[in-house]
DNA sequence: CTATTGATTGCATTCGGATGCACTGATATG
DNA sequence: CATATCAGTGCATCCGAATGCAATCAATAG
């Protein structure tokens, strides 16, 4: 039975003449042929960790190598249950550029494979979730929210999941984020011992997790430290939001002197507002801070005040702390969160 | 023997108690059984195209839902031969950061999936080539420089390869781009017949292609028009390295009037430069232009005269190209050619 | 010299869905 | 009424690598 069938590989890899060419895929039978081995052996060959002698070692890499042949990972996933890849969920708006870079990075180290969806429409975290299920996914890292429904599938599939810059007190949802309340009491901190007293804040929107999270803390030291209630606007995280924002801010008689943005990108929208259209001077008449370590902030006309997040630590960490789901399923469930970095820029008026 | 099979997966499902909880997946069989059919009216059922009568198919979709079943991709690949899959291979300085989020948005429409290459090290490129052709993705798309060698390996397996934004002229290598050339072309023009004369050009890396491109185009209108020589300086197209750039341009005793740069971000850093370290205004002292269509750029405090690459079209060209030359692997090589559009903003000095 | 141990190796089976083939009815045609 | 046609269906097999088990073989121990 396996002679027949090793013939009949035979057969048809030696009828070169196919004209579509794409050429039968090498299979581990091809190469166990030219060797003169079993099908095992070569499996065991390319499975580290296998006990295989030197001399055979040697033999099947030999054939291997003049057949070009590569393991079939479809294959390989079908019998192992380990696809080795990781779904990675990112909404359009959020995040870093080269949060993909890095985890990509992360990922190589350790022999993963992104499979990536990005959402902009609700109805594609459904889509994904059940592509990434097709395909039988490792585990999860989002960047985007998901709904307590969603995770709740994922859950039950017994699929591990991390949210990265995400915290969530759902069961089971993993998470590693940046500590945004803490960031922010800083930056108010600041502005206020600088001597700040009307403050602007212009969050983002109301859904938003993180933009909640940043404007509860920012509420809260102003509170506590005796200042009076701040004039809040919502808008939408991006440059124009944030120009817009400005606008509705200083519109009225009392302008603030400080303003406090949810993310750098409308702090730079800000900026550019006071400047150009309001005529005010930054830092001079007005402050502004922003929140993310967005690159353009540092640039020199902006030189933005603003805590960064530790991009770099927090993939390193949802990565890691994935790993060790994928490992060992029934690890409780863990927050790990990260302090910002305050960055002084030149952008608020803090001594 | 099917019916002992189809037993073994009842008895395995019913035993519930598992502590590893993960359960076992739910597989054809098990929709077959519940529903009272044969193993390949579930296959069929999940399968477009194929015929199911009515009755049946309401039947296995009942037993499907209940048992939440999905079917298995990596078994399907196995068989079929196609993954679905495209390999995406970007290098982590390339473009346009919402460049995924589109081709992300196109595949979903074509019912594809993304795997995601970041290539950091040189060694990473023959990583991803070995590791996408272990996935048997269907499909390449490649917004990264690939080797010769590189390119041929994926041709002899039968790999359609698609790049984008970068024109190659070597065999197979299908390509969509934007007509740098041509569009580099046009600023020097608007810059010349608005009176500028002497030239300063911040191209990229002297390997880069694309900056090869633009700056053999903006060489060639120069002596077309019989200006002189311009200055030619090479950069890394980040935004310090333009400042940097500029402080070169600017440091002898002829300054120049017109500044184009290989790309919007070095642009930027020259804008800077020139306003916040030599005190030049721009675009009354000097005129500045990019190549791009990178967001930041058209800002308030920049407004950068720019030619704007065609993204969207280019991504929708190139997923179309591969897919065809999925569907039709004997296709002839071709090469898709955007022009860009100029976009007149108030960095430079053309009336 | 024989028994024991452990490292290699091959065989047969498995993963889960797709599909060629043969078979069943039912409808259409002459 | 006999026959051609065809949509539906089940059976058996296949895709390509991994692995439990048994067999083999060499080396070490007694």
């Amino acid at each position: 039975m396996t002679k027949t069938r090793t013939a009949v590989h035979h057969d048809a890899s030696s009828s070169s003449g196919d004209p579509q060419a794409i050429g039968r895929m090498v299979t581990s039978y091809d190469v166990a042929k030219l060797a003169g081995v079993s099908q095992s052996a070569v499996s065991r060959c390319f499975t580290p960790g296998k006990s295989v002698s030197e001399r055979m070692r040697t033999k099947i890499m030999r054939a291997a190598d003049e057949l070009g042949y590569q393991p079939n990972a479809i294959a390989r996933m079908l019998i192992t249950k380990r696809s080795n890849l990781i779904a990675v969920i990112v909404s359009n708006l959020s995040v870093n550029p080269d949060f993909a870079s890095i985890l990509s990075q992360h990922m190589i180290e350790r022999g993963l494979n992104l499979l990536f969806f990005t959402l902009d429409q609700d109805a594609d975290a459904d889509r994904a979730i059940q592509q990434l299920w097709q395909y039988r996914v490792d585990g999860v890292i989002s960047a985007a929210e998901l709904s307590v429904e969603q995770i709740g599938v994922l859950r039950e599939r017994g699929i591990p999941l991390v949210f990265i810059n995400r915290l969530y007190d759902v069961m089971g949802a993993n998470s590693v984020g940046c500590d945004h309340a803490e960031g922010e009491g800083w930056l108010i901190e600041k502005l206020v011992s600088a001597g700040h007293s009307r403050f602007g804040i212009v969050a983002g929107p109301e859904a938003s997790v993180v933009s909640r999270m940043r404007l509860r803390g920012a509420l809260d030291k102003l509170a506590a430290l005796g200042c009076a209630a701040p004039q809040v606007v919502h808008s939408d995280f991006t440059y124009a939001g944030g120009r817009e924002a400005m606008r509705g801010l200083c519109g009225g008689k009392k302008r603030p002197d400080a303003i406090v943005c949810a993310n750098d990108l409308m702090a730079i929208g800000c900026i550019d507002e006071a400047r150009l259209a309001l005529s005010l001077k930054v830092p001079d008449d007005v402050s502004v801070v922003g929140f993310d370590g967005y690159a353009p902030g540092q640039w020199g006309g902006y030189q933005l005040t603003t805590v960064r997040q530790p991009v770099a630590s927090m993939v390193k960490a949802a990565v890691d702390m994935l790993v060790a789901r994928i490992e060992e399923p029934s690890m409780a469930t863990e927050k790990r969160v990260f302090s910002g970095e305050l960055v002084e820029g030149s952008s608020a008026r803090i001594d």
